[in-house]
DNA sequence: CTGAACCTTCCTGTATAGGGGAAGGTCAAG
DNA sequence: CTTGACCTTCCCCTATACAGGAAGGTTCAG
């Protein structure tokens, strides 16, 4: 199948496909005698995959690193088991870090509700920041 | 005092204050007959604003409107407050992606523990994701 | 044979907040 | 008078995941 049906079998954009390939996500596709790229349906497969991983906030340089591995032979499952508690240590570090930040916007938000503004100079820019 | 003297005492660089005369976020300073910038202390007053309102997560645009406002004669605080609600209300919808993200995380690494590793096929490349 | 729809490669741009470094000018001390 | 520390402008680079578009080739229907 040629790049444009397999774009739209997946859900995305010849694009993104030509993207992946020159990022080494996908693999070469064989070639038409006038020179078009010629998928077979096992891409599609691939293409899902990537999509899964990029539902669970990997990179596609991490995506790639599975499917090197895979594509070496090899069962990328306990790669994939750490990158999983890798991203999940992260997100749970950013969840941290936006609640801290929350919390000093609230304060200031807070503030401004019983800070006259009149009382602001002009030195100081702004009291409510 | 010259740009190395203020990046000092603004614990910032010389390449950040001169980014911020850039973008406007500093108004052009005087300059000593050699071509020096020269800045007045209310510069540091300045900074100090705008590493407020970063540390609120404002972007440097938005911190430049409200040193706009306030440079045009005209306090900025309604403008602040408005700001405040709006990033209050962003970071909130962010710190749901996050969570919900995080509970797919969790799902999937979750599952990892509970499914044989070995029963992973070649064509679905890893059964954890 | 021609036009539309598709494909090819290649280059540029996006947003953010600066960092790195080149080529050259300025100022004080020794 | 020279050396070193500072300053000037200018231009390129960073990450991420593509999108836009140019210039040209291919394929198929009518």
């Amino acid at each position: 199948m040629r790049i444009g049906e397999l774009a739209e079998a997946a859900d995305t954009t010849t694009k993104t496909l030509r993207y992946y390939e020159d990022q080494g996500l996908l693999r070469a596709a064989g070639r038409t005698p006038g020179g078009y790229r010629d998928y077979t349906t096992d891409t599609l497969t691939r293409i899902d995959f990537i999509h899964r991983g990029q539902a669970a906030g990997l990179t596609l340089a991490q995506i790639r690193q599975i499917l090197d591995i895979r594509d070496h032979g090899q069962a990328p499952c306990n790669h994939v088991r750490d990158l999983l508690d890798t991203r999940l240590t992260d997100i749970d570090r950013q969840i941290h870090q936006l609640q801290d930040l929350r919390d000093t916007l609230a304060g200031l938000r807070d503030r401004a509700d019983h800070v006259e503004p009149d009382t602001c100079s002009t030195d100081q820019i702004c009291r409510y920041l």
